[in-house]
RNA sequence: GGAGAAAUACCCAAGCGGUUGAAGGGGUCGGUCUUGAAAACCGAUAGGGCGUGCAAGCGCCGCGGGGGUUCGAAUCCCUCUUUCUCCGCCA
C-alpha cells in the first residue's frame, strides 16, 4: 500500500511513477475525499470530546442531587446530531481504503518504463553450450531415463502437472537440499510454512485484493484458506503486526514449499514438461530490513541467487526489470534467466524483489528507530532461491550427452549418494 | 468432530456498569547507599493509530478482532479468531 500523505503532497510525481507501470492515475477525487474525511472527522471528535465530558459528569451531579435527566437528554442528542456524519465517514473511510489498496506499488526512479520488452540483461554467466549433437528437449530426456513421469500424473491429477520418479525424485531433492545449504552458510534462518494461508496473509503480500483467482481456494474450509502461490505469501507475514527492534534487523529467513498456481489461460505450446504447472517446487529467501537497508539487502539476494545457478555450472542472464514488468507490489525485481537449449530462450529461475515498505504498510510491519524511538515502516524483500522446476530442464538439457545420458552437476553429486550420470533406461 | 474454560500493558495478574486518565507483583530504566557489585530503599515505566495546532499542547480511538446495548463498557449482549483442558479420531 502506497502511504497516502505521499499522495498528497507530490500527485503528479506519484502518478508519473505509476504510469511507467502502465496505470492510469487520477488522484482528483482521492483529493477530495481526503478534504471531506478530515472535515468529517474535526466535527465528529468535537462532539464526541463534548459527550464524554458529559457523560464523566454524571456521578458528581446525581451526588449532589442535580438532574441528571437533563445531561441524558443532551448527550443523546449530541449523538444523533452525529449519527449522519459518522455513517459518512465510514462509507468515506471504506472508499478511500479501496482505491489505496488496489493502487500498486511505485516502481524505482531507475528503472526504465514499458514491459518485458523494455527488460535489461545486466550480466550473463558462461556462453551458451554448444553441442555436437541434436539436442534434446528435456521432456525427451526425462521419459528416456525415467525421471518424469507424465502420462501418470494426468491419470491421478490432471494436466499441467508431473511425478517425479526414481532417480529423478532424488535429483530434485538434491537441488532442493543443495539450496538449503547454500542458505544455512549464509545464516538464512529456515523456516517450514503451513502451505494454507488465510486473507489477511495475502491481502499483505499484495496478492488481494487483486489477485484473488490466481491462487487455489479451500472453500470447505471455514474460514476459506488459500494454498501459497509461493513461500514469499508466508515468510512476509511472519511479523504481520509487530514492532521489531532495529537491532533485529535485517532479519533473513528461508523456506522451501511447493507453490501452487492456478496460472490459468497461460498454456502456450512451448511450455511444455515442467516449465509451468499447477505445483512446483521452490526455496524462498525473504528479507525484513531497515529502509536504509533495503539496498544492500536486494543485491545480496540477487548476489545469492547468482551464486547458486553460477555453482550449478548453467548458463544464465541477469535481467534488470522495466518498471511494467515488475509485479503489482514490487518496486524493483531483477531475473535470473537460465538457458534452455530446447527451446532457445533464457527462464525465469529466481526472481529478486524489493517492495520496499509496500507490503509493510499493508501488514503494519515496523521497527523501532534506535535515535527517534519512534516506529518505521520494514522494508520486505524476497528473492527465489531458487525454483526447481526451471533449472531441472535446465540441467538436464544442458548437461546433456551424445548418448542421451545426462552429467550430474559436481556440486549434486554429494546430494545425490554419488551418482555421475543419469542414463536411459535399457529397452528390456 | 463433541463438551467446557479463557484472551487485560514487556511478563504474571486484579478488576464483573461511573475518580480505572487499569490495582498489585515481576522485569526494565534512573537514583540513594557502596571502592565496585549485590541486597535494601526511593522514583519512572501504555503502547499504537488518527485528528488538530508554528509549537507547547489539546482531542478522538484503545483491555484478542468486529458489531450492539447504555448518558457512561475492560465490565452486559451478539459474532468472529486464537489458546488451554477433557473426550473422540488420527500421522
Amino acid at each position: 500500500m502506497l502511504d497516502l500523505n505521499r499522495i498528497r503532497e507530490n500527485p503528479e510525481k506519484v502518478k508519473e511513477l505509476l504510469a511507467r507501470k502502465g496505470w492510469e492515475a487520477d488522484f482528483t477525487e482521492l483529493n477530495i475525499d481526503f478534504t471531506r474525511r478530515s472535515e468529517l472527522l474535526v466535527q465528529i471528535e468535537t462532539v464526541k470530546a463534548e459527550q464524554n465530558r458529559l457523560s464523566a459528569s454524571v456521578p458528581a451531579v446525581k451526588k449532589q442531587n442535580g438532574d441528571i435527566q437533563a445531561i441524558f437528554a443532551k448527550v443523546r442528542e449530541l449523538a444523533a446530531k452525529n449519527a449522519a456524519a459518522e455513517a459518512e465517514l465510514k462509507d468515506l473511510q471504506a472508499k478511500i481504503d479501496r482505491y489505496v489498496e488496489a493502487l500498486p506499488n511505485t516502481p524505482d526512479e531507475d528503472l526504465l518504463s514499458g514491459g518485458k520488452e523494455n527488460n535489461q540483461p545486466i550480466r550473463t554467466n558462461l556462453t551458451k553450450p554448444v553441442f555436437a549433437f541434436p539436442v534434446k528437449n528435456h521432456v525427451e530426456l526425462c521419459e528416456a531415463i525415467g525421471l518424469i513421469d507424465y502420462a501418470r500424473a494426468a491419470k491421478i491429477s490432471g494436466s499441467g502437472t508431473w511425478i517425479y520418479t526414481n532417480l529423478g525424485a532424488q535429483l530434485e531433492w538434491a537441488l532442493l537440499n543443495f539450496f538449503i545449504s547454500e542458505h544455512l552458510a549464509d545464516h538464512y534462518e529456515f523456516i517450514l510454512p503451513p502451505h494454507l494461508l488465510n486473507e489477511d496473509s495475502g491481502y499483505t503480500a499484495g496478492q488481494f485484493p487483486k489477485f484473488r483467482n490466481d491462487v487455489f481456494w479451500l472453500k470447505g474450509a471455514d474460514p476459506e484458506k488459500f494454498m501459497l502461490p509461493t513461500a514469499e505469501t508466508a515468510l512476509v507475514n511472519l511479523h504481520r503486526d509487530e514492532i521489531l527492534l532495529e537491532d533485529d534487523l535485517p532479519k533473513k529467513y528461508f523456506a522451501y514449499t511447493p507453490c501452487y498456481r492456478q496460472e490459468a489461460g497461460s498454456y502456450r505450446t512451448e511450455e511444455r514438461g515442467m516449465v509451468r504447472g499447477y505445483q512446483f517446487n521452490k526455496v524462498e529467501m525473504v528479507q525484513y530490513t531497515t529502509e536504509e537497508g533495503s539496498d544492500a539487502a536486494f543485491d545480496e539476494m540477487v548476489e545469492k541467487a547468482e551464486r547458486i545457478v553460477r555453482k550449478l555450472g548453467l548458463h544464465f542472464q541477469t535481467s534488470k526489470l522495466a518498471a511494467g514488468d515488475c509485479s503489482h507490489a514490487m518496486a524493483r525485481t531483477f531475473d535470473i534467466e537460465v538457458w534452455i537449449p530446447s527451446m532457445g530462450i533464457f527462464k525465469e529461475v529466481s526472481s529478486a524483489s524489493n517492495a520496499r515498505d509496500y507490503q509493510a504498510r499493508r501488514g503494519k510491519i515496523r521497527y523501532r528507530d534506535k535515535a527517534t524511538g519512534k516506529t518505521k515502516f520494514c522494508h520486505t524483500l524476497n528473492a527465489s532461491g531458487l525454483a526447481t522446476s526451471r533449472i531441472f530442464p535446465a540441467i538436464i538439457e544442458q548437461y546433456q550427452q551424445a548418448d542421451g545420458s545426462v552429467k550430474v552437476p559436481d556440486v549434486l553429486v554429494p546430494f545425490m549418494g554419488g551418482v555421475t550420470v543419469l542414463r536411459p533406461k535399457t529397452k528390456k
